[in-house]
DNA sequence: CGTAGACCCTGCGCGC
DNA sequence: TGCGCGCAGGGTCTAC
């Protein structure tokens, strides 16, 4: 379900609420998610504790009390929302955790493709879930195309698939690859190996753009997802090939194609994108 | 080491 | 109306 910009809308909204407030009581209403939640430990983590703050990792968002951090992934179908106490729960809410006045955030996935898990203090870096993980794109001290170059050079697979590949680059996700390559005018089947390095630059300079551009629009709602108020983004309207398909590029007016890779649905116009 | 494919799980829209 | 099928913003594990 989200991508980075999906990820980075609920964190800038959960950061601002709950910065500097503390949690009276965490329960899960399943032992496990995609794996089993470290109840006991995230309980000790955040019940009676204040949040310090509220950060996001690739599509991870961690939040840190002074005892470590609980870490969410929305995986495919996750939502992280807030809710009164008292609302009736939907089906597939997992956990509960309840501010101190009579706020409380739910974790709800019906999939259950997301996770829970615990950091303990400066495990950011180290945990086995984030160590792997590849460059942020927005990190303006990330030499993005460097990254990306040195990366493609022993890779033979078709760079849609490479740009998803989170211990490169995190973020990048099924809906934006697509977006991205339509933008640098490149066929997502090309092997990355074969692309040209001047085009890298255009390469990273897409990614960087549409991933500013769909924060700015609040994330692409394009199925399901919801910020931390149950609202929806705004950049599908802005998706130029993502789900379109047979319809006219906007670029040459050609149809939109689609396709698989990976097993996943990947979008391009055969005409302008070679 | 790099790559392809299976797999995890539930819900929804579609065609019949 | 009811049912089966394919598909869904992700990530990990295995076999080659």
């Amino acid at each position: 379900m989200p991508e980075l910009p999906e990820v980075e809308s609920l964190v800038r909204g959960v950061r601002q609420e709950l910065v500097g407030k503390r949690f009276a009581d965490v329960s899960f209403l399943r032992p496990d998610v995609r794996e089993v939640i470290p109840a006991a430990r995230l309980k000790d983590i955040l019940v009676g504790e204040t949040v310090t703050e509220v950060t996001r990792r690739g599509k991870y968002m961690l939040i840190h009390t002074n005892k470590g951090a609980l870490g969410v992934h929305l995986g495919m179908s996750g939502r992280f929302v807030g809710a009164s106490k008292s609302a009736l729960l939907v089906a597939h809410t997992h956990a509960r955790f309840e501010v101190n006045d009579g706020l409380e955030y739910r974790f709800i996935d019906p999939r259950r493709f997301g996770r829970l898990f615990s950091l303990e203090p400066g495990e950011v870096g180290s945990h086995p879930f984030l160590a792997k993980l590849g460059v942020e794109p927005l990190d303006p001290g990330v030499d993005l195309r460097g990254v990306l170059l040195e990366a493609s050079r022993n890779r033979r697979q078709p760079v849609k698939v490479f740009l998803m590949n989170s211990e490169v680059v995190v973020g990048v996700g099924n809906i934006y690859a697509s977006e991205v390559l339509w933008r640098a005018k490149i066929n997502p089947h090309t092997v990355v190996n074969k692309i040209p390095v001047r085009k890298f630059i255009e390469i990273s300079r897409q990614i960087i753009d549409v991933l500013s551009e769909a924060i700015k629009a609040g994330g692409t709602t394009f199925r399901d997802y919801r910020d931390k108020d149950g609202n929806p983004g705004y950049f599908q309207e802005n998706l130029a090939v993502y789900g379109r398909q047979a319809k006219p590029c906007g670029r040459c007016g050609s149809k939109i194609v689609k396709t698989t890779q990976a097993a996943r649905s990947t979008y391009h116009c055969l005409v302008c994108q070679k």
